[in-house]
DNA sequence: CATCCACTGAAAATTTCTTTTCATGACAGT
DNA sequence: ACTGTCATGAAAAGAAATTTTCAGTGGATG
């Protein structure tokens, strides 16, 4: 074991703030479809990704190889690693079509979404960032775009449940004023901000920041400027063979996320949905006595 | 194509009888950690198997391959190919996400929904609500749950940007009366009602279909009481390994719906995104003049 | 507006890989 | 023992791949 731990994937997103423009166009090709498309020669995924092959070279050393063929030997070994699974072995697709019908394409497209997704997101992150919605001296403040509105207010929906202290913020951005206005220190900000990325988040970012509160951005893979400003991120692929983009897999890491906070406090959550419950029996008769 | 459906290690054994001492040694040694043995070089993979790489070469083409590259290209796909396999697949995100953290069983879980709910699911239902909400002389209505309001919503404003006449009721009941008195003959009340299911929503359904509406439910594989009174119902696996349904398969529902009318009224949907982004400078000249 | 600097790819230089050629040796049949 | 056939690898020739060099570009800075 040479490298052990840190594959060339991991080493790719570590560097990815170091690389070039064409740098980083590689580096996106190689992670799409990662690993089989740094199989082939220099020249092939240069062409692939559309840079000379000195740029492979370039990045490769960038990445601390000695060379192409010291960056390839690595990826086999991963491939290696992945493959010897006896399971896997000589087993292929099963259904060779995937047809045309626009479920089969979407449902292709979300698959490898998730796929992608999962094999960036890092575990480590997921878990700091339950751990810090499960602390409950914190207060949680939810803001979404246009779009991803929806996406905030399903978070809250379920956190508000779970935990105290949790906020919706307006998706009118004239009132975000009054609710930074009211965050503490250690209070997290949680951001969904994706593609036609709203200026008015980095500004609300900022604002929360000096307030001293830390802020999680879910966004896409080419990232919100307001993940700058984060403590953790959230880069989810969002592509489908559609003209909008897809808050599937965004949606799937919210899910996880309430479950693992949940998990973590489970014996307090359990009281408050027990009282729930009971809030909610007495709403229905109020309303419809008798 | 020269080997086609063939895999290479299958015609290796199949030509087994006609090799040679040195070749047969050779073919042990690729059969041998297969396929990733044979993804280095000729002289490596010729040093390994303690043969020459003319040997290589008389070998690959007795196989029938062009030449080395040929063969390797070959192989290439047969590791692309394994590497697809959906049980690989998960494999690579257990390197990232050990044992039984809650991402694996969660993406487990929700492979596992969109394969069900789409082998449940008739395509000609998906095309005949996509072809209803493409109509454009039919008003729309959304609504949603506690839960699912947000799924609503984000349905809604999608639709609302594609098309006209498009309505999201008020997750508060009791302001839906006014908005069935507006409905039309022939409009269209989407629901979406899972688990504890709301009985307001068979009181919405009942009325709406009184004023002639047709009903759209998404709810889950038990079923909505709401489903009976609906001319198409989608019934979507909602399991997760959480104390809460999962939304993410309906989520996809949806979004492949947004496509499917989208892509069914493009040339109009194009002028009215124009117009949209037109409003949206303005709006943003309003709030920041200078 | 000039200057600098980093990035990039074309092309040359170098290295490595792939194929072909050819000499050697083993072996079977005569 | 002779001869022809085949297998094999060393080495040369040919083809690609990899690396290096270098000049052009564009953006930043004073």
């Amino acid at each position: 074991m040479t490298v052990a731990s840190k594959t060339v994937s991991d080493v790719i997103h570590s560097h990815l703030g170091v690389l070039t423009r064409a740098e980083k166009q590689l580096a996106e090709s190689l992670l799409d479809n990662y690993p089989v498309s740094g199989l082939g020669s220099i020249t092939t995924i240069a062409e692939n990704a559309g840079v000379s092959t000195p740029t492979v070279v370039r990045m490769v050393q960038k990445l601390g190889f000695k060379g192409y063929p010291d960056f390839q030997a690595h990826l086999h070994q991963e491939v290696e690693a992945t493959i010897s699974n006896p399971i896997a072995k000589h087993d292929r697709w099963a259904q060779n079509a995937p047809g045309t019908h626009i479920l089969n394409r979407f449902a292709d497209a979300i698959m490898g979404n998730l796929r992608q997704t999962l094999t960036d997101l890092d575990t480590a992150t997921f878990d700091s960032v339950a751990a810090l919605l499960s602390d409950r001296k914190r207060g949680l403040y939810f803001v979404g775009g246009r779009i991803t509105g929806a996406l905030a207010e399903y978070f809250f929906t379920h956190m508000q449940v779970i935990r105290p202290a949790t906020t919706l913020l307006s998706s009118n951005s004239s009132s975000w004023p009054q609710y930074v206005l009211n965050m503490n220190a250690g209070d997290i900000l949680i951001i969904f901000d994706i593609r036609r990325y709203e200026q008015e988040m980095v500004s609300l970012a900022t604002a929360a920041r000096k307030r001293g509160a830390e802020i999680i951005v879910f966004t896409d893979q080419w990232g919100s400027p307001a993940a700058k400003l984060a403590r953790h991120a959230f880069r989810v692929r969002i592509e489908a063979p559609s003209a909008w983009d897809s808050s599937v897999v965004t949606l799937f890491i919210v899910e996880a996320l309430i479950e693992a906070v949940q998990n973590s406090t489970w014996d307090e959550t359990k009281e408050r949905m027990k009282t729930l419950e009971g809030l909610f029996e007495e709403t229905k008769l109020f309303r419809k006595p008798g």
